[in-house]
DNA sequence: GCAAGAATTATTGTATACAACAGTCGCAAT
DNA sequence: ATTGCGACTGTTGTATACAATAATTCTTGC
């Protein structure tokens, strides 16, 4: 959409979360110094703050690596995900105010219109918008930063997901039930929404998740 | 106690985490090159993924610094932690083996024993050991190890906190109630226990931060 | 023909040198 | 005396050169 990538470590992070660079791959040092026109150092630096980052796997004297996360530890990491969007829900549906709801509900909206066109780009940035609005609303920037990390580590995962002819009215239900609960400020209600809301694209991209991999077997290495 | 710093990175999180390094403290490349002997490359990268990982704060061009989070953002931090770990007490009861409890019980006892000393650093190790091993018992590794990363965030908080005079008997009572409903299987009671334990630890804990800022204004910068 | 070991190659890790920028100190002018 | 501008100093950011180690390939012996 836009080039908001003004560090070395932003640029390489796009190339993961875009796709360009596929998990499991093998970061070069030289390779990426010599495409982006800089210094190994400057590279070294990035690759190592990504590790920490958890988006790439730092093996000493080996190399670095796009995280490749197996079935389990993508189930965990849904898992926590699904409980930290839950406690944005309860925050949201205590500190909402009526502007806020508002908000909510044209971004629900504007989900609606998204899943009409049929687009699963389109809808992934319009559920994103929604998500991130309760976030917002939750109030708690600390736990918002947090979502965004753990976000990052499942987007090229995500997107996958969502593409793959979700069951987007489903997605929509389950975004009224939790906007109704925020509007009707009960917060638990709200979180429990929230957090089967997301479960359940867990349990869905699990099936989805199995089926690439019988298909890998099936192809190259 | 030991030295399992094999790393520069851990070397450096170890001055942080004891407190040689206060919040707040600038960290001079050159200054800790010197320090340990090598070279500021290796310094730089350790810097970075501190950065990442959220323990320092890098201003590009102005250097590298203990974070230093106000009370708010560290209200906010601990209303996370309380929910990962209410997530671990839930899976938990889940999950648990006779063994498991077998071995839970004794670090409570562990934990009693530490009370009764009356050594409070005795019992911040026995306490993280009662939380660790609940943490372990749920299950979910990447779990574990996002709260181990904001536990090292709030470390030396978290210290300062057992260490003045804390309540521990009630803390000792909040255990059992945790432990009892691991045992007895009930997920909803384990999480919303081992939450209010949290949150109460929260609680306790911006009464001393106002404490000591009010200490602070009182005395030098 | 195959396996095991040694030399070679390629890549990571470290050090040093240099460049760029921010903060500071001093000077001068109003 | 104070304020604004300029040179200076110190620190960060980058590049390059070198050292160390892991992977590879070639050779040699069985």
């Amino acid at each position: 959409m836009n080039t908001p990538a003004p560090s070395l470590r932003d640029a390489i992070e796009d190339r993961i979360l875009t796709g360009t660079l596929s998990p499991g791959a093998r970061l070069d040092e030289a390779t990426l110094a010599d495409d982006f026109g800089v210094s190994r150092t400057p590279v070294r630096q990035a690759l190592f703050q990504l590790a920490a980052t958890g988006l790439i796997e730092h093996i000493p004297r080996r190399g670095a690596f796009v995280v490749d996360v197996g079935p389990l530890r993508l189930r965990e990491m849904f898992e926590v995900m699904a409980e930290l969007e839950a406690l944005c829900a309860r925050n949201a549906s205590r500190r909402a105010t009526q502007k806020d709801i508002d908000t909510l509900n044209d971004l629900h909206i504007a989900c609606v219109a998204a899943a009409a066109s049929g687009d699963s780009d389109i809808y992934y940035y319009a559920n994103e918008a929604f998500h991130d609005a309760i976030r917002g609303v939750g109030g708690n920037d600390f736990l918002h930063q947090e979502i965004g990390r753990l976000q990052k580590q499942l987007q090229a995962f995500r997107r996958l997901q969502l593409r793959a002819r979700a069951r987007i009215g489903a997605s929509l239900d389950e975004h009224a039930r939790i906007l109704d609960a925020i509007r009707s400020g009960q917060p638990g209600d709200a979180a429990d929404a929230m957090r089967s809301h997301v479960a359940i694209q867990n349990d869905q991209f699990a099936d989805l998740m199995t089926g690439m991999k019988r298909r890998q077997s099936g192809s190259a290495a």
